[in-house]
DNA sequence: GGGATCGCACAACCGATCGTTGTGCTCTAA
DNA sequence: TTAGAGCACAACGATCGGTTGTGCGATCCC
């Protein structure tokens, strides 16, 4: 593809051969390969020069991309000034909003989003400059942040019943947490020692709830298939989630009030971290990001104050 | 790239041979060499598997990307159901803007835009298949299009008058064509035999002007300078045309009426093309291209009516 | 706890690939 | 007609990328 576009832009092969530190011949063989395996011509061969056939110019602007995306691939790992590297807890978590958010604003910074499976490996990545910022809930308790941790808080998500249309709480237009006492909540997949696990601990605590948290997570698909199907059973999921499931499950979100349990989001960097797109991503979460701590709302006690 | 993401999607080297029928030992290799070229670790090995590390995290989208477009790049030039291909007469004519728009309404067609030298290069790659439809002015006289090549006239391109501050011109807030006659007007680039060499002609002969067609074109930053500067010289550009040039050459555009010279753009495809976005953009550009013919126009009389 | 199994890496080997040099052909311009 | 520019073909050699064979560490299971 490179001496393909090397060809276009000079010519001719033989400016194309000195671009590329190669000979006229090989330059020739590479162009002759590319023609094979496409099984068409895209240069006509004249005396002064290689011009495009149509074939060659339909081919040329995707060549020109492929090289395009080629480069920002490396420079995805490049140790030097890589694309800003952002972890978050789930790709349809609210965090991931708010990096949607900043790429329509600031499209001009290269991002990549990575998720990692606890708080405990994405502070050592941010220690070790794997990553360069993560959306987590912080301070689980009896688990400080390093010193060279920074965080704030930059979003608490609401969270939202979900039941069946046969359950007994199905047709209520909300619900308070202390009506879900009693009642059995399904989180599949909620692994101890996590952020999750920490927090519905808490809420578990606090409000008398009975929350199932075994078992393995067979995805979401199939949470939802037993949710829809037991009328006994009800699950927590964030407001902000987009569901995609097959008409006629009758699936029910209910709001949560009195207190709504919200799941508080803080943004966590390495103060040592010199990328500039870390400062361009802070000032845009300072300038735009939603309050927390609103009333009305529940949070765990441990997450930091501010 | 393709073996970095079958072993993504498989989980393991092993899974990923099967699928791309090589050894075990070949996948290792070829992600050895891969990330060797990086100076990144992609994967973490485990004895159920490979894992992505955060490095392979950020790499993977990126690598999808690069599959796709290289999809997308052999399926421009192949014989089979390619995507459709449109020739236009210029990047920045008001053709190209309708292309913009089918692409805008219709983004699921693959499109590849070209641009041939002239009708009878165009009419040649419809024959032969090469292109599937192209924008032109035609019916260029003595010239009669094949049999089996069809067309529409889809939109006129008004032509305005660009000059330089110091044209006795340059104060008008429009001009009649009579006004014209005596004044220099510079076409630069037009090439004896096109359709454009034909357009001017006709409308030389009509209205008295003077069209000096001659020299080579030394590219529309020479153009705009050599007008800007030339206090005798004017020359005609497309309403549509959006320039950029530098700041205080004092530029100025001035529509032309009495009639308005327009430029006819005609869709000409071949009879028996099956290729089913070719019918999309016919329909497409029947229910939203702007009329033509409109009073206080002119186009040349070998334009084909209708 | 120890053998069986699973999964990846290393080594040796070998054919295909891709570069080189040398040469010939064709088209153009003087 | 000739000189030169520009690309293709041929022969050759180094490197690359595949194979087979084997080793090593981790997990599983009785």
């Amino acid at each position: 593809m490179r001496t393909f576009v090397a060809v276009v832009d000079g010519g001719q092969f033989q400016h194309a051969a000195a671009d590329l530190s190669i000979t006229q011949q090989a330059v020739s063989k590479r162009i002759a390969g590319l023609e094979k395996d496409l099984a068409a011509r895209l240069f006509t061969r004249t005396a002064r020069g290689a011009l495009l056939t149509i074939d060659g110019q339909a081919f040329l602007p995707h060549a020109r991309e492929l090289l395009r995306v080629a480069e920002r691939a490396v420079a995805s790992v490049l140790p030097g000034s890589r694309p800003l590297r952002v972890d978050v807890i789930a790709s349809r978590s609210a965090a991931s909003g708010l990096m949607r958010g900043f790429h329509r604003v600031h499209p001009e910074v290269e991002l990549d989003v990575v998720m990692l499976f606890d708080i405990e490996k994405a502070v050592a990545a941010l220690l070790s400059g794997a990553i360069d910022a993560t959306f987590r809930a912080v301070a689980v308790p009896g688990r400080p942040l390093p010193e060279d941790i920074a965080s704030v808080r930059v979003l608490d998500e609401p969270l939202q019943l979900l039941t069946g249309p046969d359950h007994v709480l199905a047709g209520a237009r909300s619900v308070t947490v202390a009506q879900l006492a009693g009642h059995r909540i399904w989180m599949p997949g909620i692994v101890p020692g996590t952020e999750w696990a920490a927090y519905y601990d808490d809420l578990v605590a606090e409000f008398d709830l009975t929350i199932e948290a075994t078992g393995p997570n067979f995805g979401s698909d199939a949470l939802l298939d037993t949710i829809a199907d037991t009328p006994a059973l009800a699950t927590f999921m964030s407001e902000e989630t987009r569901l995609v499931w097959p008409a006629g499950h009758g699936l029910r979100r209910i709001p949560v009030t009195g207190p709504t349990p919200v799941y508080p989001h803080s943004l966590l960097w390495h103060r040592g971290n010199p990328h500039p797109a870390l400062a361009t991503l802070r000032a845009h979460l300072a300038a735009t990001a939603p309050g927390h701590d609103a009333p009305g709302t529940w949070a765990p006690r441990w997450v930091t104050p501010r």
